[in-house]
Formats: structure tokens, C-alpha cells, sequence
DNA sequence: TTTGTATGTCGTAAACATACGAATTAGCGA
DNA sequence: TCGCTAATTCGTATGTTTACGACATACAAA
């Protein structure tokens, strides 16, 4: 984060971090599989994505450390599943930007 | 863009792309103050951010270039304003990704 | 124990984002 | 015209993100 940033509002903070985590395609990507629960296994993840094992990895860690996903170690494999308290309050954040009422009155664009 | 990022489907790529805008608390700022209309004028924007005009001005080309925000000469100030109709359609992609069924059966996490 | 497979971390290169002072453009009024 | 003000663009410094090969770890089965 630059530093200019702390200077913003607590909220405002919070959901520019959870547009970041949406702001690249691989995420969306990720989030949507694990939803589908088409596979939630690392490797399966890697394997959909046109990306190397190490950047996908990358992609699930920043993921992991929003709080987003979790990960679980399962002999060999790692499985990841959506965190959905998490998700719902990222939804949440989102819905309260987008419910916003708009004035077009006085408007001369 | 990254050169990966192409090899993602369209629709991801545009999400991710909104999302971006959406990333930095600023812009969020500048789409909160277009909408309570506050203020749409260049300068009063730049005022009301902690931020320099110089940068304010960046940020606004950036919503401007994406479609977001239309701007328009007045003498010599210029207004901005939000573009209405890409806020809905903004919206529309995000409510599409936060309307995803979660399969939660089979998880093991 | 050795071998193989699945994951994740490290180091690094390249691209991109953020921030701002200085210079530039352009309208308005004296 | 001349100077004033508002807005934007330019140049540049600094920090962050993306991407991946190579290395490290850790389990499982032969």
C-alpha cells in the first residue's frame, strides 16, 4: 500500500483491497472454480489456468492471506475451498458501493 | 496488461478490469462524490482528497478512459460526471460474479 | 531408504501503478 | 494584449504486481 492511501477513510481501504484481489483474472478465475467445486485441489487449479504452477500459487497465497480461501492438506494434495463468511462480506461491501443513489439533477455532462 | 492476461476469456478480463478501477480508494472517493454530486468540478474533487491535483487529474482520466465518469468543459473549470449507464452495466458484471451458486457439498476445508 | 509426485517458497526480471513538482494549455477579465 | 486562474500533461522517482525457473519441503509408495 502507498502511503497516501492510509489517509482514506477505513471503508473505502477496505473495499479498494477487495477490488484488488478481483483485479486480476486468475483470482475471478480461482474463486469461480472453487465455487463450482469443480476442483479444489492445487494442482486441478494450476492445471485449468494458462499460468505456471508458481504463479497460481502466487495468485492462491494472496487469496489465502485476504481470508478468501482456505487451504487444507490432504496427504499429497492441498485442497482449497472458498471461505463463504468472508465472501459473503466482500459481497456485502460491493453491494452497499453499488445500492449508492445516484443525483443526475443539476448534471450538464 | 500483462501478456497472460489476454489468454484469460473476455468476460474475466472485463470484470478484472472494472475491479481494477474500483482498486484504489480515491477512485472509489471520486465515484462516491459524482453520485452524491457534491461537487463535479475538477478542482473541488482535488480538494476534497488528500491528495495533489496533479494525481487527482491522473485518477480521473483513468475512470474517464474506462467510460466511467464523462467530462466536459465549463469556461474554465471542467465537470465531471458519472457516465450512468456504464455504473449499470459495471454492476450488472459484478452482481453476475456475486450471484454464483457455492457447492459447499463435498468440501472438505 | 530411496524414488517420485505435489506443493510451496525464493530470487529475480519486467511491467505497471502511484505520486507529485514543473511545465503547458486554455479561458476569462482587466 | 497581459496576467490570472483552472486543469491537464510531462518527466521522473519510488513502490507494487505479475510471472516463472530453480530450489526446498513433505508425504507416499516401492
Amino acid at each position: 500500500m502507498h502511503a497516501k492511501t492510509a489517509e482514506f477513510s477505513p471503508e473505502l481501504q477496505e473495499l479498494a483491497q477487495a477490488a484488488k484481489l478481483l483485479s486480476h483474472p486468475a483470482r475471478i478465475a480461482i474463486i469461480k472454480l472453487l465455487a463450482a467445486k469443480k476442483s479444489c485441489i492445487s494442482g486441478d487449479i494450476a492445471n485449468e489456468l494458462p499460468l505456471s504452477r508458481a504463479t497460481v500459487c502466487q495468485h492462491l497465497q494472496e487469496l489465502k492471506n485476504a481470508g478468501l480461501i482456505k487451504g487444507e492438506i490432504s496427504g499429497l494434495n492441498v485442497n482449497y475451498c472458498l471461505n463463504v463468511e468472508k465472501w459473503r462480506s466482500v459481497k456485502a461491501q460491493f453491494e452497499g458501493l453499488f445500492s449508492l443513489t445516484i443525483h443526475e439533477i443539476n448534471c450538464n455532462c
